[in-house]
DNA sequence: CATGAAAACTATACATA
DNA sequence: TATGTATAGTTTTCATG
């Protein structure tokens, strides 16, 4: 499906630090990796192409967007068959208060993940969009206290190989 | 807690174009919004010092980082009090296979979203980090077979208000 | 608050090793 | 592949409206 890639010391130190900044200019990569700028350009241009980097985002508060309250929605599409899921998919992807759609093994079929601005707010989302839809069996509401992003994605440590090898 | 922010039209327009691609250069950004360029920068920077954007963030391939399961646990953290869920907290945010933590309402107190090799490194990962620990009371793993991000984060539509105002 | 012009800095292409 | 340099382009500051 997706083959993994191979990388460097210096491919995954661009990275480290592109994940915790993803506008740190290739002059400040290229002094902190220890290569030169147009050679980080060309790093970073090599893992865009081979599709490790998918793209940059902005990361908002969505408390300051007047959106103060978030949950995850536990849904069960039921027939879960192609014809049902797909369109229940664009839907939810679809909606200004979705933020991320997963698709699950266990009784749950679907996991939502919401922003909205109250509990009234939550109520009308989930009666208009979720449970007044045929193929929606079931919704459980979870409210998120509070969410953590972790550390940066990065490749699983090998036993040594790659990541120890000199440049 | 964190106060909701007025934001005009241009505002909107920015941060739309910004979730989409958050490397557009603040000259693409005025031709779009209508504005010159110094003005595009003046009202970023001002997101940024509201606390409206939070950063600028790298998306990557997980499977191309040799990540290629990821999956959410739901754990059940007892007795749920603060001299326990506080380190618990903080050792799952630093492990590398996590990416995202919630602390939820619900029969499960949090749930993980974290990227593994493959199962015998999710079992590895369950056994040895959650159900080895004593506050640890649950652990149920649900696979993701498909995960998708939702449409730019925005403020609710309100019935008419700020969005409608003229320039 | 917004602007345009100038200055400083960055990204990028390319010739070369 | 990596580098240094040249060029084009972008960001940022600032005086002004």
């Amino acid at each position: 499906m997706t083959d993994s890639v191979l990388l460097d010391p210096v491919d995954l130190e661009i990275l480290r630090l592109l994940q915790n900044d993803a506008r740190t200019t290739y002059r400040d990569l290229a002094a902190a990796v220890g290569v030169a700028p147009s050679t980080c350009l060309d790093r970073v241009a090599r893992l865009r192409r081979s599709g490790v980097i998918l793209g940059h985002e902005l990361r908002l508060d969505a408390a300051r967007l007047g959106r103060g309250l978030q949950a995850l929605l536990l849904v069960q599409v039921r027939p879960h068959r192609r014809e049902l899921i797909d369109p229940f998919v664009d839907r939810i992807r679809g909606l200004p208060e979705s933020r991320a759609l997963f698709h699950l093994t266990g009784p749950d079929d679907y996991l939502v993940h919401v922003a909205v601005t109250d509990t009234a707010d939550l109520q009308r989302l989930v009666l208009d969009e979720f449970t007044s839809r045929r193929e929606v069996a079931r919704v459980e509401t979870r409210l998120i206290f509070q969410q953590w992003e972790c550390g940066p994605l990065l490749p699983p440590q090998r036993p040594s190989a790659a990541v120890t090898r000199d440049a």
